[in-house]
DNA sequence: CGCCTACTTGAGCGGCATCAATGGGTGTGG
DNA sequence: CCACACCCATTGATGCCGCTCAAGTAGGCG
């Protein structure tokens, strides 16, 4: 529809490389050696970074290539068939964007970025043949996918029975760890996304969002001034998202009996 | 358990290959030539069939091999903190089981046969070194792995937002679709699960599925009689699982306005 | 300055979980 | 063969959580 000029800008000098990139232990080069890692790095591919609202790709695309974000943050989604957005995934530096395309060839979502964003573009077919060639890169993406997998998993079935207040303790305690991972505060961070996404990515409405920060707030255990979140109280936190649940609370179990 | 004797019965003639294997089509060795699918037998193990409530792997077990469902019907599933089972998935000939430990290399849940079932054993290892060997192998793979990853992300924004109702009716049409892969009626089968445990999977509670389904007969798309089922109108049901949620129906909505 | 979107706060209601009790199906033991 | 236990399925009553609607505030941008 829309979508600004994006005016041929391949000049770009973009090539720095795998080997030097801060990510490699997130990404795919890990236990690579030299060789391999320049052989990864010959085909992967640069281009300036995106703005904000820019996409990736659409659904229904042809798929081309996967994508690992190198900085700033992705949002995939569909959209209902009522119209509505349905948002599948964050995304964060060291991830990778696009495996759910493998199998048809096509994009069955799609990626924008939701801030300044640059990505590693990774044409499938050459990765294809260079993984048969080095043993470790088949094994890494194999283990991504993997990983992939169960975390979805594990999200589905969190969504599946939990109350709002621990999916949001759920979700809030996920980006802590994910943002840890990438050497950065587990406690302190600026969320890339609205409070609506937020809410639409772990099903709850924006009302209910709103009042679940307030009363995070009143509890101590969370700080929150627009997208810049403190987390107080992890503990705290993770029994909100584990424990606690209105079944098992020991004492208070409904007025009779 | 139960379960008549099945001496123990070593002898089997176990060698059924993967070429003579009618789920060839679904399962691993499609688009492999003689040789190839000979390579892959020779690394496939075969045992006798498991009973009904036996297990294939239990959760925190060491990862040595992915499953593929020959006949029979597997669900896999975790126990939450509270000690509660929740069920990850179902899994029916021609479908992989425990891509999801690929990763770690411990398996993240448990798997059990839910009937009768034979699987085969595909050792993980072996199965990585063949894949380098035989591109087709590695592409298919990473296919099976990547469709398991959109169809999980699908069911999970399934569960987000929508009603009982909704569920109920996806999940109805996922089976049938799965059953007529595999040759079979996509109108008529016969659940091998309890209805508790499809409660459990989609996040409903046994009252409410019982409801749900008398709401369903009810309305003439479903005929049901214990496990047996029978899908009377699959366009009503697509439409139960899509359209019709409190906020679109276009008459009837709320008492006042 | 006006528009739009995000966020907040309050009021009301409905969907679905929960509790409770019953009935059927099946395996088990007398 | 029947009695019993156990699990699963059903049905009704009750109440809470979180969605919906409505209104107001605040912040970003042309």
């Amino acid at each position: 529809m829309n979508n600004s000029g994006q005016h041929s800008q391949q000049f770009t000098s973009l090539r720095q490389s795998c080997a030097a990139c801060g990510l490699s232990e997130l990404c795919l080069p890990v236990s690579l050696d030299e060789v391999d890692t320049r052989k990864l790095d010959a085909i992967v591919e640069r281009h300036k970074p995106l703005r904000g609202g820019e996409h990736i790709y659409r659904a229904d695309d042809w798929f081309r290539a996967v994508y690992a974000v190198r900085s700033g943050s992705v949002k995939t989604y569909t959209l209902t068939d009522r119209g509505e957005e349905q948002i599948t995934g964050f995304h964060f530096p060291g991830e990778l964007v696009g495996l759910d395309a493998i199998n048809s060839w096509v994009h069955p979502c799609s990626a924008v970025a939701l801030e300044t964003t640059s990505v590693c573009v990774l044409p499938y077919v050459q990765l294809e043949s260079l993984a048969a060639d080095i043993p470790g890169l088949q094994r890494k993406l194999m283990q991504l996918m993997s990983r992939e997998i169960f975390s979805d998993q594990e999200m589905l079935f969190s969504m599946a029975r939990r109350s709002a207040e621990e999916r949001l303790a759920m979700l809030l305690l996920n980006f802590s760890g994910r943002f840890q991972r990438r050497g950065l505060s587990a406690t302190r961070f600026r969320l890339p996304m609205a409070r609506t996404e937020l809410g639409n990515y772990i099903g709850l409405a924006p009302e209910t969002m709103s009042r679940l920060f307030r009363r995070f707030s009143e509890q101590g255990c969370l700080k929150a001034e627009g997208r810049e979140l403190q987390l107080l109280d992890l503990d705290r936190l993770a029994d909100l998202a584990g424990r606690e649940c209105p079944a098992c609370a020991p004492e208070d179990r409904r007025g009779g009996n």
